[in-house]
RNA sequence: GGCGACGUAGCCAAGUGGCAAGGCGGGGGUCUGCAAAACCCCUAUUCAGCGGUUCGAAUCCGCUCGUCGCCUCCA
């Protein structure tokens, strides 16, 4: 298998020490409402994470909830209810959208409000160590101190310098050292340390709860794209600096942004930026289709127009694995699709191809169902390679429908009508359900109906 | 200003040196009382533009145009 590397910026065999994969994946600041690109970087790790474990890792994924942060403190001021209560409402807020998209709950969820002490031990670490000094209550990184910072960015100090934006701060000795401990301020959730009352920085909580959960050397850290500088950038700084071992991270993984594009388009689409929003018009195999559809690493832009046809290809998915042939007689082998799918996915997780070889033996599986042969070895393979992608396959609940019995009852009227060759009638019939967002199909085995979102 | 990504059919999107995957949509056909579903056929002589390297380029190099991201919080 290969994974593209953000370090060096290649693709490299994934080699880890053993059978096991710890995982570390960057999860959410709880604030607000979680939105699409959220959606993203929890479905494309997903599938690694599932791709991983189809191929007989044992993975331990972990996904930090960050509930200390600027934005979650100036939310809970105005609302006038504790950081800490909000961030909770958000985070399972969030958890039920993960559910909702058919992902995998993280095997740890390290609240970094309560990894406080292993913040304080590896910042104190630091300090020990020369890569960090304390200036009003505050401790910052020393940036200077680490030779290859800038490494996975792939930008030298000198260039960030450049960028005129940055403001030397008068605590800092450098521009670009970052706090791993803010002094507190009124107003703000803090805790004790040997610094006096504070807060931890962003970057290292991450480096904190990795350090304490996978241990001193990770094999795969995944994220967004916008988080490569400055915060993993940092994380590596902090962690390589304090443990002394090398690499922190194994293989670096970022996929591309969400965008909404735009202004025409999100406006003729409603605003619709909220997970919740997208699921209550499409299921959450068509928004999976739609996004591993497109490659992790590339960003992928908003398309209603997009979705809806992922809608229909689920849809066509979905109707392989109700077609049922014959059994007992000769067999649809189809194995060369289950190569063909490890195959692309081995390539730094081809899911795009992987989805089309997907369409490929559902269009095998129609063809050798129409000949009456028995396909359902074909379809137990396509429902576990669509697993794999996180897929289900199941028609999105058709379940608790309090108009089934009016429903039925219409179809057996109709089958009457048909019964006299009262086509006219039951045309109508069929009509009026359509209208109303029922297709009915009329199959060997009889009519069968479904409710078209 | 610095660093980087991208531009492939009506739409979405793979492919990254050897005759352009897949999905949606569209057209025609088979099946059907008619539909639907499904199947079959067709739907990019061409990959933003212009040069160059090569026996051969969407794929490599240069330039131009366009879109976007990061450099500050962000998945």
């Amino acid at each position: 298998m290969k994974i593209y590397n953000t370090l060096s910026a290649q693709k490299e065999n994934f080699l880890p020490p053993g059978s096991q994969v710890r995982m570390y994946v960057c999860g959410v600041t709880p604030y607000d409402e979680s939105h699409l690109g959220h959606a993203m970087f929890a479905i494309v790790f997903d599938a690694v994470r599932r791709y991983l474990i189809f191929c007989g890792y044992k993975v331990t994924y972990v996904q930090n909830i960050t509930d200390v942060e600027d934005k979650i403190i100036e939310r809970a001021n105005t609302l006038g209810i504790p950081a800490r209560a909000l961030a909770e409402k958000f985070a399972n807020k969030f958890f039920e959208d993960m559910a909702a998209l058919n992902v995998l709950k993280p095997d740890i969820i390290p609240y970094a409000t309560e990894e406080i002490p292993k913040m304080l031990e590896v910042i104190k670490g630091l300090i020990d160590r020369g890569h960090a000094y304390v200036a009003n209550g505050s401790v910052y990184f020393r940036v200077k101190s680490m030779p290859d910072y800038g490494k996975l960015s792939h930008r030298t100090l000198d260039s960030m310098k450049s960028g005129a934006r940055v403001e030397p701060g008068e605590e800092k000795e450098f521009p670009m050292d970052f706090a791993l401990w803010k002094a507190a301020k009124p107003g703000e959730p803090s805790w004790d340390s040997p610094w006096g009352k504070g807060r931890p920085g962003w970057h290292i909580e991450c480096t904190a709860m990795a350090l304490k959960y996978l241990g001193e050397q990770i094999d795969i850290h995944g994220g967004g794209q916008d988080l490569i500088f400055p915060h993993h950038e940092n994380e590596i700084a902090q962690s390589e600096s304090f443990t002394g071992k090398k690499p922190f991270v194994r293989y670096w993984m970022h996929n591309g942004l969400f965008q909404l594009g735009d202004v025409k388009m999100s406006k003729s689409l409603g605003n619709i930026v909220t997970i919740r929003q997208v699921l209550e018009k499409y299921s959450a195999d068509a928004f999976r289709m739609f996004i591993l559809g497109s490659h992790y690493r590339n960003p992928l832009t908003l398309s209603e127009e997009a979705i809806e046809a992922a809608e229909r290809g689920a849809e066509r998915l979905r109707q392989a694995l109700a077609n049922t042939g014959k059994a007992g007689s000769e067999k649809l082998d189809a194995t060369t699709y289950r190569q063909k799918f490890i195959e692309v996915m081995d390539d730094d997780f081809g899911t795009p191809q992987a989805i089309a070889t997907l369409f490929d033996l559902v269009r095998e599986i129609n063809r050798v169902n129409e000949k009456g042969l028995d396909t359902g070895e074909a379809r137990a393979t396509l429902k576990e390679l669509a697993g794999i992608l996180g897929l289900t396959l199941e028609e999105p609940e058709q379940t608790a429908d309090d108009a089934a019995p009016f429903i039925e009852l219409l179809i057996s009227t109709r089958k009457k009508l048909r019964e006299a060759k009262q086509f006219q009638l039951a045309d109508e019939i069929r009509d009026k359900l359509a209208e109303m967002g029922i297709t009915l199909e009329d199959t060997p085995q009889g009519t069968v109906w479904k409710r078209k979102k």
